[in-house]
DNA sequence: GAGTCTTGACAACGGCATTGATAGGTTTCT
DNA sequence: AGAAACCTATCAATGCCGTTGTCAAGACTC
C-alpha cells in the first residue's frame, strides 16, 4: 500500500455527476439530493460541475445501503455518519453482519474507510 | 449506588401500558407498535398483560426523541439499538450534543444507561 | 359488572424518498 | 458553432412509513 499512484486516488474527483449516478444506480437527482442533506459534498470543477472520488461513490453506496437494504432513512444516515465521525470509529462496518447473514461483505460499499469525513455544511 | 430497594429496581415492572402511554405521551398503539418491531421488550404478568419498567419507559423516551426530535425512523432507531448493544458502549448520549444546540441535556431520556439491553425477538 | 387489558384488522393523515419532467442558463467537446 | 451534458430551481407523482384512531371478540382485574 501507499504506493497508488496519484491518478488512482480515491480522493481524486473524477466522476460527474450521471456517471456516479449509473456506479451507484440512482438516479442523478438522488445525488444532488443526499448533497442538499449534507451526506455527501462531491468536489467541483472551477466552472461549478460536480466531480464525485471514489470516496464520494463509495460513500453513496453506504447511503443506498442503509437506504434500500436496512429502511433507514436520510436523517437516520446523517445521524450515523456523525456517529462514526464523532467516535473516530468504523461502526458501520458493524452493519454487515448484521444485515446480510449471507456472509457477502464483498459486496459491501466497503468505503467504511473514509465514510465519516466527507460531509460538510456551507 | 447498589442500595436501591428493590421496589423501585427500575428493571421492575410497575406499568401498565396505558399508563406507560401516557408518561411517554403516546397512544398505546404506538407502544405496541414498538414492541413488534421488536424496540422494547416489556414484561409480562402471568396472565399475559405488559408491565413496563423505568427502563422500559426510557427506551420509549430514548424512540420518541429519535424520531420526533432527530427524524430518525424505525429501521434507523433499531440500527442505532443494535449498534450500540454490539459496541457495549452508550453511543446515544452523543446524540444529545448535537440535537438540542440549547444545551438541555436535562430533559434527556437519561436512560442511556440500559437503552441497550432490552429488546428480544422470539 | 364495569373498566382495562389482549390480539387483529382496517383506515386516515401527514411526511419522506425517489424518480421524473420542466425551465433557462453555462460548460464541454467535437 | 452546435450538440450534449452540466448547473439551479421548481413542481409533481408515486409509493412507503409513522402515528393515531377505531372496531371487534375475548380475557383479566377490581
Amino acid at each position: 500500500m501507499t504506493f497508488r499512484r496519484p491518478d488512482r486516488d480515491p480522493e481524486r474527483p473524477v466522476y460527474v455527476i450521471s456517471v456516479a449516478a449509473s456506479i451507484v444506480s440512482a438516479h442523478p437527482r438522488t445525488l444532488r439530493i443526499y448533497e442538499e442533506e449534507g451526506l455527501i459534498c462531491p468536489a467541483r470543477t472551477p466552472t461549478n460541475i460536480r466531480l464525485y472520488s471514489e470516496n464520494d461513490v463509495r460513500r453513496v453506496m453506504w447511503i443506498r445501503h442503509l437506504t434500500q437494504n436496512l429502511g433507514v432513512n436520510l436523517a437516520g444516515v446523517r445521524i450515523l455518519f456523525e456517529l462514526e465521525e464523532r467516535l473516530g470509529t468504523r461502526i458501520l462496518e458493524h452493519l454487515y453482519a448484521e444485515a446480510a447473514t449471507d456472509g457477502d461483505a464483498s459486496g459491501a460499499p466497503a468505503g467504511a474507510q473514509t465514510a465519516a469525513a466527507a460531509a460538510a455544511k456551507p
